[in-house]
Formats: structure tokens, sequence, C-alpha cells
RNA sequence: GGCCCCUUGGUCAAUCGGUUAAGACAUCGCCCUUUCACGGCGGAGUGAGCAGUUCAACUCUGCUAGGGGUCACCA
């Protein structure tokens, strides 16, 4: 067969090769061992945490090198798009401070060389590409035109899952006479472009993938599709173009495309192509309901989405810091080394990544989000609060802005010393958490043997209560009223003899606090008591 | 179901054929603080199972099991 001719039979509107794509966008004048990698979300929604995962790969792995982070906007399937999307990938990325270098802004301007950086604006030279494909025997036409509704779609995959072991591969279109072809493009029978593939997965060939290392892979041996009947290209299509002409070095993508890495890298051969480096990041997962894992799920799973973390008020290190940990689990140890050092400086590694799926782990995130806040100022903490409530509690915030100064005495309990207390992981708790201190005492965690010692005790040691200047000063005071209704003041003795007693100072101090704030665990008893004031505390003793 | 990937304590994990199998979170206990914490110290808890290779296996090989991914004209 012909193949140019069939080229031109099937894109009459196609005039530039794909050579003039090839050498329109220079090769870039990057230092040796420069890497340039990239993070292309499709806008389909919210962002995902798995985006800010590897869109921190890109980041470091651009970085280290004196490389190139670019953005760029996967836009080709309008079925799925929502608007805005892009935008909010966008600003989540830069919200994270994983903001691209180069590419796709947002509504903003694209900033680079190498663009179009948002895919449904490069039409031209996706078909440039697929018509050469055509032009040297290497893809067809395929007439098989399918419905393409989602429910369609999802019939068809089941009925081939369950009909047989392996999914049949070669396309019937792929020995379409040209004669043939001819008179379907006649009639105005729409088409898609599929690659012939030369494959034969009984074959297996060697390729190294940067995190996952060497591995066997087997051939690919599946028609893919290039072009759609719409004449848009889906993703394998786009990536080659793409990444070949926005100078990619590295592909740090999701492990979920590892199925299909074969069927690129045929793809890159048959261009006549290099193929680029890759590297296969692990999927974040949780634990379902039933006990098993999977991975973070965008309508299931709340946290998939990055901005939950926003609406919790996790300051934006604390995830970043977690999400690191999860990449390169030395990074923790570094921190511990390097308590005061930007994260930046961290010396991250691709092949230090594990090949396994991680557990998204609250626990975890929430303890190095305690140490992040609680290495913070009062004032930070009181600006983080503020700007968190200002969008998710304006009741509060309006409350903090009237009472500033007050508040940020609050946050500094316990606070700007060597060793600060470690509580608040995230702002949405602060109201919460401190809510004593915002309002009067409601409800009490006082249990209800300690009912009478705790009337007795807070009647003697509320009576006309004045506030000593000291801590110490008013701890002895606690002593005494203790030590007069048979408390024991010497720990030793009441070890010793604990029936003897009504109990230790510390159950004194459980009371005052239950009192003063109905919790049995708040930061230092002195230092609330002296924000609070004598009045407020009399007030307190009273109720 | 086919194919691929993975499997060290509840979670994240180090080790790259010879270790008492690190460390962190969570959990429990003790100490410090005569309050809550912070901090310090310690306990419990791990190589999925079975074979094989080897003087020696968590580490290599095979099988089994479990988990995950994928099998779209979605990315």
């Amino acid at each position: 067969m012909d193949y140019k001719k069939l080229a031109d039979l099937l894109f009459p509107e196609v005039d530039k090769d794909f050579n003039y794509y090839i050498n329109k966008y220079k090769k870039r004048n990057l230092p040796a061992g420069a890497e340039v990698t990239r993070i292309a979300p499709s806008p389909t929604g919210f962002l995902h945490v798995g985006t800010i995962y590897g869109a921190l790969a890109d980041y470091f792995t651009a970085k280290n090198s004196n490389g190139v982070f670019y953005m760029r906007l996967e836009d080709t399937d309008s079925k799925r798009e929502v608007a805005n999307a892009g935008e909010i990938a966008y600003d989540m990325l830069c919200y994270y401070d994983v903001c691209p270098m180069e590419g796709y802004r947002g509504n903003k301007a694209q900033i680079g060389d190498y663009g179009d950086y948002i895919q449904s604006k490069r039409m031209n030279i996706y078909k440039a590409f697929a018509k050469h494909l055509v032009s040297i025997g290497r893809a067809f036409p395929c007439f098989c035109s399918k419905s393409e509704t989602k429910q369609d779609i999802i019939d068809r995959r089941n009925e081939q899952l369950e009909n047989s072991d392996d999914i049949e591969e070669k396309d019937v279109c792929r020995n379409l006479t040209y004669e043939q072809i001819e008179s379907n493009i006649k009639a105005g029978k729409p088409f898609a472009i599929r690659l012939l593939s030369l494959g034969n997965p009984d074959k297996t060939f060697e390729f190294t993938d940067l995190i996952k290392g060497k591995r066997q892979i087997r051939e690919n041996n599946k028609d893919i599709v290039l072009l759609k009947s719409n004449g848009i290209p889906p993703y394998s299509l786009a990536h080659l173009v793409d990444d070949t002409l926005m100078g990619t070095t590295i592909v740090i993508r999701g492990e979920e495309w590892y199925p299909s890495l074969a069927a690129h890298l045929e793809l890159f051969d048959a261009f006549g192509l290099p193929r680029l480096k890759y590297a296969h990041t692990p999927v974040i997962c949780k634990n379902d309901e039933n006990g098993g894992k999977r991975k973070l799920s965008k309508r299931k799973d709340p946290e998939a989405d990055a901005r939950y973390f926003i609406t919790k008020g996790y300051p934006k290190t604390s995830l970043i810091e977690y999400l690191i940990n999860l990449l390169n689990s030395d990074f923790e140890l570094w921190r511990a080394n390097n308590p005061d050092l930007p994260y930046t400086e961290f010396k991250f590694s691709l092949s230090k990544i594990g090949s396994n799926n991680p557990m998204f782990d609250f626990n975890k995130l929430n303890d190095i989000s305690k140490t992040v806040i609680s290495k913070m100022t009062a004032k930070e903490v009181y600006n983080g609060v503020l700007t968190w409530a200002k969008e998710f509690s304006p009741k509060f915030a309006k409350f903090l802005e009237e009472n500033r100064n007050y508040c940020e005495k609050v946050f500094n309990i316990d606070r700007e010393t060597p060793k600060p207390r470690k509580d608040i992981y995230c702002w949405s708790m602060v109201e919460e958490y401190y809510s004593y201190m915002f309002g009067l005492v409601t409800s009490t965690e006082l249990e209800k043997q300690d009912e009478a010692n705790y009337k007795e005790f807070i009647l003697a040691y509320g009576k006309n209560f004045k506030l000593p200047k000291t801590k110490e000063e008013w701890f002895n005071g606690v002593k005494q009223v203790a030590s007069t209704l048979g408390y024991a003041t010497d720990n030793k003795a009441y070890k010793e003899n604990p029936t003897a007693f009504k109990g230790n100072v510390a159950k004194a101090c459980e009371f005052i606090r239950l009192a003063l704030t109905g919790r049995k665990n708040s930061p230092d008893l002195y230092e609330i008591m002296t924000i609070l004031g004598n009045d407020e505390i009399n007030k307190r003793f009273k109720i």
C-alpha cells in the first residue's frame, strides 16, 4: 500500500510534517545532568493529594539537577472536564510550594518557549504526528465506531473481561485495503487512528525504571488508539508528542501507568524518537472500611482532595513534609538532625522512593504538624488561625480580631520556650481546644466519685480568691488549702499510703483545672489563670 | 479471569548474603515536673507461608497465599 497516499487521504488538511515540529522547538540549553520534569494534571475536578506527592518528586528532581519543572494541562477529555479545574490545580500546586517554573498558569499567560502547554490547543501538532505514522505504515484508520457513553464503555469492558482470558489486541481494521478505506472515507464514516503494533508479548525486553529498577517487560501488541474519531489524541500520543517537544527528560507518573509503558515505548520506537526516562511512583492508599487496602479515591475519601487539608487548617508545611517523608523515608532522620533548615535543603532521591503503596497515616501527619506548629511564634499561630477562621469560621474570626492581644496571650502559653508544647496540629481544632479561654465552661470531665471532694475543695480554695504574683506563691497556696483539707503535700508519703489522704496535690490541681476549664487536660494552670484574671476566675469558681 | 507490581511490628520503614533485624508515628510503663504538657528512658510488637541454593538468607531462586494496579476512542 502507498502509505503516503493513505496519509494524505486521511489528513488532507495537515500540511506540516512532524519534522517541522521536531525542529521548531530548540533543544533546551541546560547544564549537564539537568533534568526536565513535568506535572500534567487533567482538569477533572479537585486536585488529588497524589498530584502534590508527584509534583514534589518532580520539583526536587528538577531543582537538584538545576533543571526545569513545568506544568501542562491535559484537557483532552471534554466529557470529564470540570470548569476551573485547571486553575484550581495550578493554584493548589503553588499553595503547596511546588509552583511550576514554566508552562500553564491558570488563566494567566503561559510561560515558556515550548508551549502551548494546554493540550486542547495543540491539535495540529498531534495530527501531524499521527499523519506521519500513517505515512510510514505504522498507523492505520479504524472505522469501528463505538458508542462512547459511560454505560456503554462499562458494558463493553465487562463483556470483554468475562468472555476471554486476554482481550483481542489486533484491531480488525488493520487489514483494510486502500480501496476499502477510501470508500469508507467517501461515505463519511468517522475513523480513529491506531498504532500498528509489531510487538510480540512472548518476547521481553529490559527496561530500567528510576524507582523500580531493572525490569523485564513484555512487548506490547495492542493497536492502541492514537487519535480518537473526534480528532483528539488520548494520553498515549499526547504524552509522546508533548514530552518530546517540551524536552522532558524524566517522566514521573503514578504506577497506574506502568501497565501501558510497553505501548508507550513502542510508540517512541515507531516514530524513531529517543525513549525518555521513567519513574513510576507508588500510589497512596488507605484502609478500607472492610479492613482492605485501596488507593485514595476521589469519590469516597475527602482527604484525597488537596484542599481538604486547607479546610482542616493544616499548615501547608505539615502536608508537604509528610508527603516528602512518604517519598523518602530518611527525610525524618534528616529533619531530626536539621530541625531548623527548610525542607528544600533535603537531598531528595528518586531511587529512595519505596516500591510498595503506602497508607495515608493521619497519626504521622498530625505528629509532623504538631512539631511544625510548635516551632511557630504566638503571632504566627494567631495569623494561621485567623486566616483559617476567616474562610471557615467567620464567627470565630471575628472573635479573634476583636481580642487579638488576649488570643495571642492564649496561644503563647507554653510556647516560645526551648521545649514548646506540642498539642495543636491544625487550626480547625483551636476553637474547641481553647474553648474555655474563649467563653464559659459549659461541661466538665469531673468524675462521679470525685464530686463531693471537688465541691469541698473549690469552695475552700475559691473563697475570696486572689491570684498570687508568682507561680511559686500560687503553688504554695494550692498546697496550703489542699493540706488543710487532707490532701498529701508530700508525694512520697502519698505513694506509700494513698488511702490516708483524699488525694495529692495533683488531684487538687485537677479540681482547679476542672473548675476553670472543664478539662482534665490543659496547658499550664498558672498561665491560664494569669490570662483569665481574678474576676473571671472567681466567676468560674462560683459556678 | 489475563497480565503486571508489591509483601519486614497497627502505620511509614533501614538493611543490599554474616546485624542482639535501625529509626519514626501510634500504644503501654517509668522518670522529670508535687498541675497539663514538653522532654528523657524503657517495654511489648516484625521478615506472609512452604521449598530450594549457600558454610550462612529478611536479603538469591521457585511455588503458594494475600494486597494493589491495569486490561476505554479517561487521564
